[in-house]
RNA sequence: GGCGCUAUCGUCUAGGGGUUAGGACACCAGAUUCUCAAUCUGGGAACACGGGUUCGAUUCCCGUUAGCGCUACCA
């Protein structure tokens, strides 16, 4: 049994769609599993389309989710290099290998007039394909045409019969020879086609299994036509089933989350999204089990239980997902990825130093229950930093704390209390708030609420047993944003409303 | 048009010739709570359709329908 050996093989947009990303996470998975090897290889052939700093990103973004890879174009391995863009002398030397056998030939055909024969079959029903004219051209008239300038593509001789694989996921996979037209292998500028170019790269870096999308399905025998002329073995397949949108049709860059930079920016944990995408087109097989790390889902992970139909990416499990990762992940950990969103709103600066950091854990553990991304913090914990007694009297809401005259009463006898009491901790803030229901007779909904809306300027949020340190503690820090005391607070409050 | 892939609750899925068709998200209800949540408990919710094969099909076969993909000198 040869060693294993997987490879991913983007295309460097500057964009990795989550599609990409699982097909990517599924064969770091197979790798992982069987203690094989996974490949990054960059498909940069079409210069246009490829730019230094897309590479970058797109290994920025696979290193945020959480992938590592043992062979790649940052850092080398045996099969170097990693670029398609620096293969050429590679993809040269098969195309005259098979030129030379009588595989592949020149093929001078223009653009319009190969469009203008697929239109016209189009239009007649009959199948679009290359008519193959080019294919009786002796070697001497094509080396002759070459000769005299002419730009010539290269394709390859597709041979009756038959082409047949096992897909690992799909099962037994047949195409039939006559509907396949001669694929091009290297196009008239010079650029090898994909098609060609992964047969090359897959046989010379030796991978094993190729885990990609379904939409390859029918490049398959393109593939095995190449592999067959050059006398290689192919390796196993496995295609993977389409990500849907919402509105099922395929996801795309149009849909709110579809890249692994969108769901970095919403907030949303590595963890969560790979335990997530594993979960879309595979299950661990025991209907049960969701919750995975990647060690149990790498001990778990096989061809075997990969789903054949198109999955509809569900934003409300994610998000379910994301929630539960955020509980478990380490308190300081969670605050420091959550600086970039607090920043953002203002709320602080960086550096953001020691304390601030300890407050911000009290912070995330308030907020985290009606979070379920961490781009949501900022509106969640707007109570804390943005404190305007005024806009409390104006409030739809909570005006009715500053007229109704129970409220009044509970708060005209708790504010004092609070300002003589100093620095609030919990235990005093339960102590006055038991005398305040001996003197106005009011508790429960009709005592806390008053002092919830005082307090917070809000109807709802976290429990004021959290809130109520959050705001002793925050205001003792130098915050880009002031977080200011419960004193401060009942201050501008009774001010406002004219207590006291 | 041709070729191909696919079809279990709204969604992700488990299952497989005889099951009360299982789990999760979402949803609904109750409990709890100063609020929103969170949490706990309970509930509704599915085998696309039509033919076969079979004592028996959701499961196997064929067709229909629908969705998706490919049909490029894109990847």
């Amino acid at each position: 049994m040869p060693d294993i050996r997987v490879r991913f093989a983007p295309s460097p947009t500057g964009y990795v769609h989550v599609g990409n990303a699982r097909t990517a996470l599924f064969n770091w998975l197979f790798a992982r599993h069987h203690g094989g090897a996974f490949v990054l290889r960059i498909e940069d052939t079409d210069v246009e389309r490829s730019e230094e700093r897309f590479e970058t990103q797109l290994l920025e973004d696979l290193k945020w989710f959480g992938l590592d890879w043992d062979e790649g174009p940052d850092k080398g391995g045996p099969f170097a290099p990693y670029r398609q863009s620096e293969r050429k002398e590679q993809y040269a030397r098969y195309v005259a290998q098979l030129v030379e056998q009588g595989n592949a030939y020149y093929c001078f055909c223009s653009a319009d007039q190969l469009e203008a024969e697929r239109a016209e079959a189009l239009k007649a029903g009959r199948q679009p394909k290359y008519s193959g004219r080019c294919r009786k051209l002796t070697p001497e008239e094509a080396a002759r045409r070459g000769a005299a300038g002419e730009p010539a593509a290269v394709r390859l001789k597709i041979v009756e019969g038959a082409f047949t694989w096992k897909d690992l996921v799909h099962g037994p996979t047949s195409f039939a020879s006559d509907v396949i037209g001669d694929p091009i292998l290297v196009r008239s500028d010079g650029h090898p086609a994909y098609n060609y170019a992964v047969v090359i790269d897959d046989h010379l870096m030796e991978i094993t299994h190729v885990i990609r999308g379904d939409d390859h399905i029918s490049n398959t025998p393109r593939q095995l036509a190449l592999y067959n002329a050059l006398g290689w073995e192919p390796p196993e397949f496995a295609h993977l089933s389409t990500i849907l949108g919402a509105d099922r049709s395929r996801l795309s860059k149009r849909h709110a989350a579809a890249s692994l930079e969108n769901f970095r920016e919403m907030g949303v944990l590595p963890e969560a999204l790979r335990n997530y995408l594993a979960l879309l087109g595979w299950s661990p097989g025991d209907g049960v089990t969701e919750i995975m790390s990647d060690q149990e889902l790498i001990a778990r992970f096989s061809l075997d239980h990969i789903t054949k139909a198109a999955a509809v990416f569900d934003q409300e499990k994610l998000n379910w997902m994301n929630r539960h990762y955020m509980k478990e992940s380490p308190p300081r950990r969670l605050a420091e990825l959550s600086i970039p969103f607090l920043v953002g709103a203002g709320y602080v600066a960086e550096p953001v130093d020691d304390a601030a950091l300890s407050w911000l854990e009290r912070v995330l553990d308030a907020a985290l229950k009606n979070l379920d991304q961490l781009s949501q913090l900022p509106a969640a914990v707007r109570l804390i930093f943005e404190y305007d007694a005024q806009s409390v009297l104006r409030g739809e809401e909570t005006r009715h704390v500053a007229e109704d005259a129970d409220s009044r009463a509970v708060l005209e006898a708790f504010i004092p209390k609070v300002l003589a009491a100093g620095e609030l901790d919990y235990p005093r803030f339960r102590e006055i708030a038991k005398s305040v229901q001996k003197e106005t007779g009011k508790k429960g909904k009709d005592l806390f609420h008053p002092i919830r809306v005082a307090l917070t300027g809000a109807v709802s949020g976290p429990e004021l047993e959290k809130l109520i340190p959050i705001f002793e503690e925050g205001a003792k820090l130098n915050l880009a944003c002031p977080v200011k005391s419960v004193a401060q607070r009942l201050r501008e409050f009774a001010a406002a409303a004219r207590l006291l």
